[in-house]
DNA sequence: GTAATTGCAAATACTTTGCCACGTA
DNA sequence: TACGTGGCAAAGTATTTGCAATTAC
């Protein structure tokens, strides 16, 4: 399954004229076998990235892989940037610790679709999506 | 109205051994006025702020007002974090033009509170809050 | 062969801190 | 007077860009 995805991703971004390089698989494979989201910093540092490519190669990739909806960069109050996957029908909501920095997916579903079709039809906003987050202290920290 | 509320803030400041100093007041007044999230140089460029005191108390107030629960640090996906006054039982969400960087507080109810509920109680996290941005991109710029 | 991609290094942007002068309590 | 605050300047961290060398097609 993973390796369908791969390729699939792979060739969505061949689609849109992107060469297909190692960093760019490698930088996949990465975004695909962490499943959370991640900065830079993390991906320039994994172990399939370093040795591989500079840190401004994977900064060059995710911008073009956000540009054409592959990945989405998302803010969750650190300083630097969080990039994820964006995979069809996947989207996910996020539970982050404010003191360790630990983030979850949260498993229940996103109970704001109904009011983001409400904002896309009252508004007239093209290209709508949402980013939902709960911020709190976790057990271990508390 | 306003005034009451000026006090009020800078009431909660003091207990919490905060000076009353003119940059506090101009800081809150600023934010108030607004009434929407801004970064620390918009805040520090504001009419009441400029001439009136450094970008680096203005950071430095910002820090200690989130710290004491006044005002919230947000991402909203720009390089530079924004900042809002939390006011009372006034929770907002925002609807954000990725194009042109506008933000619009949703008039809508929060369709997310349930959840958070759900979640405080499973997961035992302490101190839980949300936050909720939808993005897209405006009329104007479409 | 040609144009996209990469690495390296330098430039930006925003944030954060040190230190001494100053103002509030 | 004493200690929290403020200004200025410098340091820190993350991001972004320029350009020549390299690689995919």
């Amino acid at each position: 399954m993973p390796e369908k995805t791969i390729t699939e991703l792979i060739d969505r971004c061949r689609a849109t004229g992107l060469r297909r390089t190692k960093a760019l698989e490698q930088l996949l494979i990465t975004l695909l076998e962490h499943a959370r989201p991640m900065t830079l910093n993390e991906l320039a540092q994994s172990v399939r990235l370093t040795d591989q490519c500079d840190k401004a190669t994977v900064f060059r990739l995710l911008q073009r892989l956000t540009t054409i909806g592959i990945t989405r960069r998302l803010g969750l109050h650190e300083r630097a940037a969080y990039f994820t996957l964006l995979l069809p029908g996947r989207h996910q909501d996020y539970l982050i610790c404010t003191e360790c920095g630990s983030i979850e997916p949260i498993k229940a579903p996103c109970p704001v679709h109904h009011l983001e079709e409400e904002i896309r039809e009252k508004t007239g906003y093209k290209n709508l999506y949402h980013e939902l987050e709960f911020f709190g202290i976790c057990p271990a920290c508390a």
